[in-house]
DNA sequence: ATTAATATTTAAGCTTGCTTAAATATTTTA
DNA sequence: TAAAATATTTAAGCAAGCTTAAATATTAAT
C-alpha cells in the first residue's frame, strides 16, 4: 500500500482518538494538506480496498483491516521516534519529521528489529503508546489533560499530544518533557483560566497548550 | 527530487562505475526492472532537469548536479547499511533492501547524524566507500578483483561488490567477508581457469564471483 | 556489404494522486 | 424555518511513471 494510503489512514485514526473527533473528508483532506475532492476521491478507493466505510456525508470509519493499518503504521513511526532520540542529538520535531518519511519504508521484520534494539519500549518520546506487531496497544491510559489538573497538586507529564513546531519548541525552552513533573496553579484573569506551573521557572500555559500535556498524578 | 529519479542518476551512476560499463537506456532499464521505453522517457525528462546529458542511441552521461545527485543517494545508502549492520542482527542482503528504501526518505540532517553516530566511517559493511556530506571519496581503492589475484598470495577482501541475494549467502555461508584474510591459488580444469580460496575450508570460486569479490595484499 | 538480430525511440494509453470549478447537500444563524 | 454559510461531491483535467506495440536505428553475423 502506498504512502497516500497510509497517511489517509492513520489521519482518520489520530482523528477519531481526538477530543473534536471529526472523520468527514474535510477535516481529514486539512490534516494532510490535500484538497477536499482528493479526500473524497480516496475515501472511495479505500472504501473499495475494505480499508474503511464511505457513506455520503458521513463521517469515514475505519474498518478492522483499515485500524490495523494504522496502526501499523502508527508503530512504525513511534519506534522511529523512540530511536532517532536514543541516537541522535535532533529535536523532537525533527525526529518527529523523520519519523513521518522513514515511517512509510520500513518493512515489519525491521520494525521488530527496532523495537528488540530497544528493549521493546511501551511508549515513545511524547509519551505516546506504541502498538506491539500485532496492532494492539495494551498499555492503560490513565493520563487527564493539564487543562483538567487540579489546583495546587503534583502531577508527572505523561505525554506532549501534538505534531507542532512551536509547541515543541516551547516544550525544549520551558523544560517540559515526558516524566518531567509540575505543579499546578490555576490563575484567573477576566474570568477566563490560566495556568501556572511550577517547575524550575513559572510557566503560564494558554488554554491551548494545556490540553495537549497529558499528565498523571504524582502517587 | 522523486524516489524514481534518485534510482535513475543513482544506476547510470553504478554502472558507470563497473567493467561493463554501458549507459544506454535499456542497459538502465535492466537494472531498474522496467522497460526501455520508460528509461528513454525518463532521460530525457532528467535531461531538461540539467540532471544527464541524452543524445539520440548514445549513452546516457551523468552531469555534475547529476553526480552530486547520485553520491548523495549512494551515501545515504551506504550510511543506512553501515547503521542497520551496526544495530541489528539482519543478514547484509535484507540490510541492503532496507537501505535502499530508507536511502530517499532521509535528510542531509538525518545522514550528518548518522554519520557522526557511526565515527564518520569510510567504508560501509560492503567495503563499498561512503562519499562525505559534499560527495566526495576521498579514500583511495588499490584493490583489484579476486579474479586478477596472484597464485600462492594471501589477500585481505576488501569489497563484495554486489547485491544479488545468493552471493550474499554464499559469502556468510563461506565467512568470506570484508577484511578476512583469503589464501589464493588457482586451479585449472579443462583449460578454463577457477580459483581455491583457502580461509577455515577450502572455497570453490567460480569466475562470477571472483570478479565481485575485490581483495587488497596482505602486506 | 547485406541481412538478420537487437536496441532504441515514438506513440498511445493506463493508474495514482492530486488540482480547480461547479453542483449539490448539510449545517448554522438569524 | 428560511436564508446564508459551509462542506461535500461530481466532473474534468493534469503530471509522474509506468505499460505495450509499432517504427526506426544500430550492431552483429554471415
Amino acid at each position: 500500500m502506498s504512502t497516500a494510503i497510509e497517511n489517509f489512514v492513520k489521519a482518520i485514526y489520530k482523528n477519531g482518538k481526538r477530543d473534536n473527533n471529526d472523520t468527514k473528508p474535510g477535516n481529514i483532506a486539512k490534516e494532510l494538506g490535500i484538497s477536499n475532492a482528493a479526500a473524497t476521491d480516496m475515501a472511495k478507493k479505500l472504501s473499495a480496498k475494505d480499508l474503511l466505510h464511505y457513506k455520503k456525508y458521513q463521517e469515514l470509519k475505519l474498518t478492522d483491516k483499515g485500524t490495523k493499518m494504522a496502526l501499523n503504521v502508527v508503530r512504525k513511526h513511534r519506534l522511529w521516534e523512540a530511536l532517532l532520540f536514543k541516537l541522535f542529538d535532533l529535536s523532537l520535531h525533527d525526529i518527529h519529521k523523520e519519523a513521518e518519511l522513514l515511517e512509510h519504508q520500513t518493512s515489519d521484520l525491521l520494525a521488530n528489529k527496532i523495537s528488540a534494539y530497544l528493549g521493546h519500549p511501551k511508549f515513545d518520546p511524547h509519551g505516546d503508546p506504541i502498538p506491539n506487531e500485532h496492532g494492539e496497544i495494551t498499555t492503560i491510559d490513565t493520563s487527564i489533560a493539564l487543562s483538567q489538573a487540579e489546583e495546587g497538586k503534583t502531577y508527572i507529564i505523561s505525554r506532549l499530544m501534538s505534531d507542532d513546531k512551536e509547541f515543541f519548541e516551547f516544550c525544549a525552552l520551558n523544560e517540559l518533557k515526558y516524566s518531567n513533573t509540575v505543579f499546578v496553579s490555576k490563575q484567573f484573569s477576566n474570568n477566563k483560566m490560566t495556568q501556572i506551573l511550577v517547575k524550575n521557572n513559572t510557566i503560564l500555559l494558554n488554554q491551548d497548550f494545556s490540553s495537549i500535556i497529558y499528565v498523571n498524578e504524582n502517587n
